[in-house]
DNA sequence: ATCACAGCTGGGAGCGCTCCCACGCGACGA
DNA sequence: TCGTCGCGTGGGAGCGCTCCCAGCTGTGAT
């Protein structure tokens, strides 16, 4: 019937009539007061926050993306192997700057994270409903399709980080090779000679920038990178370990070493206390992520911190104006590292 | 028109019209095989998944939340202080527990950090108009009135951990007085005789009681708890370091400490250093969370893990209990916590 | 053969919002 | 004085679903 249109919302809430009601206005009225638009008068706006203040009405989301047909949501994809791994400060880092960005937007964070295979095929499909409005993807893997998949769905997506040079999706990374480099050139300052680095996997866009940057800042320096000196780990601890050893026997009189991860320092520590060598006396050392562990680590790890609640809100903001122009500009930032210097090195 | 409503959803998906159009069935028989109701026969239920599969039909969420008033969707609210503290692996365990058991439930994950006392009234208002079906909430203080709010108002919710030993909201929690006296009972057992603890902050619960397994653990072996080897910190690693310091000057013999925060026992260990006393030689320590960080000090901490991803699926599955019978019955869990026992003790 | 009743089914009536068309009303030029 | 314009405004139509009531069938009892 007409009269229960006039009524109040199913759970006793106010709804848009109401509002109009108490205001003495039309549905659309305050349809456009809420949504910001320029076409009301003064009077009538004032009267109707009025209204809606003394009501405390709430628009109901549902309702307002069926009809708008958007969700005023973006969800934040997370592999869930990378919860473990990178939990702290990455993880929780992002989720804060995405967070943050998000505060006063009143769009929701739907938080995903994906196990299997057939999770992500899920996440896919509901994505391409247009049940968000637009996705994050986090620690992206080389041969994943599902940036590219997203965007040719017109599904805005910004990734953290890229899969190769030539990235072709949105994304917001960091500084890899200038961190690298920001490193060596450190360790390099403080008069150390000869360098070694441990690095991640090679199929790992991320890993290959930090050699890059490594060798860059070594010829920068006037020397030729030496192979015996970079020795292959997997961002583990325990790789970290193994890298070390090698390094060590291929090269005694190494007195540095940068490695592409904290974890891969605290393994690397581990073998150069096995092997005698104290640090930063005989071995310099700096890792990469400024984790708690290299904060807490003895001696405290010389590290590259990544600005990672800055990504997240770059992400965050870079998402937000593609949802909003569906302009062509597909953003691509490259946020500073910085080192953060402590007593192993 | 009546014709539009046969045709395509406005973004080219297919809706709950055009699947009943190709099984040849009314929109009630498509929706009632979608909700699982019992009162469909067999052919039809087959017909309609057909359809469904053909069409590569997915239920439009919004339009589903809005005639059937829910929103399928939970909101896991964290105040973005601990998101800093209790990174790892407070939080993302928890979130992993979640996750987890919403996985074949198609209910969404909303994740909400609450950084102010506005953003937190601006939550409360948002749950209460009934855009989330429920709230999972994680490391409530002790004055914080947005539990009973929630409850008053309703909502579904649950708590993890409490505010006091008495709390009616529901939750889930760990056994923290059983997992302090795990700690001491083993550092008993290893034969120490002298064993102090560094305490949290008294107005926590969480504090209180792993004090009260301390004390509890001493007088079952017969001990009187004695004042002057309980020290008070703040969960933090300089109110640990201070702590400990304080502990040696009182009673030099003691030969163990019961830490209730792994990072804590990282400031009692480096007191300890700088008091020239070996670990665990001189003194055994064991810590509490079982955190990365106890995994890589050195010597590797003994540490009291708290079972965050079973919090986090205990916590889900007893809201969406509590979300679909909204019966009176509410669950208060406490699971087990384990001794991890490594070098320090 | 008739009636009652259950088991399935179709489709109308909304849910609370946005979109958009049409309308009223002053201001203005002819 | 009579259009004409454009700003504000009201409200119909509809978003895709669920709920529910009526109706249609087939069965067994009378």
């Amino acid at each position: 019937m007409a009269v229960t249109r006039r009524g109040m919302g199913r759970d006793g809430r106010p709804t848009l009539e109401q509002v109009a009601a108490r205001a003495g206005v039309g549905r659309g009225t305050v349809s456009r007061v809420i949504n910001g638009s320029p076409r009301v008068s003064e009077r009538t706006r004032a009267a109707v926050q009025q209204a809606i203040a003394d009501l405390g009405y709430v628009p109901h989301r549902a309702a307002r993306a069926l009809a708008a047909n958007r969700s005023d949501a973006i969800a934040l994809v997370v592999p869930e192997a990378e919860t473990r791994l990178f939990a702290e400060p990455y993880f929780s880092g992002i989720i804060r700057g995405v967070s943050a960005e998000l505060a006063d937007t009143d769009i929701q964070l739907l938080l995903t994270l994906i196990r299997t295979p057939k999770e992500r095929q899920r996440f896919s499909q509901y994505a391409a409903s247009h049940r968000v409005d637009g996705v994050l993807l986090v620690s992206v893997h080389g041969d994943d399709p599902m940036p590219d998949q997203l965007a040719e769905m017109g599904i805005p997506v910004v990734m953290n980080g890229r899969r190769s040079s030539d990235e072709m999706v949105p994304h917001v990374d960091c500084d890899n090779v200038g961190g690298a480099q920001l490193a060596v050139e450190h360790l390099l300052g403080r008069g150390r000679s000869t360098v070694a680095t441990i690095t991640g996997p090679s199929d790992m866009y991320v890993a290959r920038c930090r050699v890059d940057g490594y060798k860059e800042a070594l010829r920068a320096a006037g020397r030729e990178p030496d192979e015996d000196l970079i020795a292959k780990g997997d961002f583990s601890e325990e790789s970290g370990h193994a890298a070390m050893h090698k390094l060590i026997k291929r090269r005694p009189e190494l007195d540095a070493v940068f490695c592409a991860s904290d974890l891969m320092a605290i393994g690397a520590r581990r073998a150069l206390r096995e092997l005698g060598r104290s640090v930063p006396g005989d071995v310099a050392l700096v890792g990469f992520d400024d984790s708690a562990l290299a904060r807490h680590m003895d001696p405290a790890l010389t590290s590259v911190r990544q600005p990672m609640e800055g990504m997240g809100r770059a992400m965050t903001r870079a998402l937000l104006a593609e949802i909003g122009d569906s302009g062509p500009d597909r953003p691509r930032l490259v946020l500073p590292t910085e080192l953060v210097r402590r007593a192993s090195s």
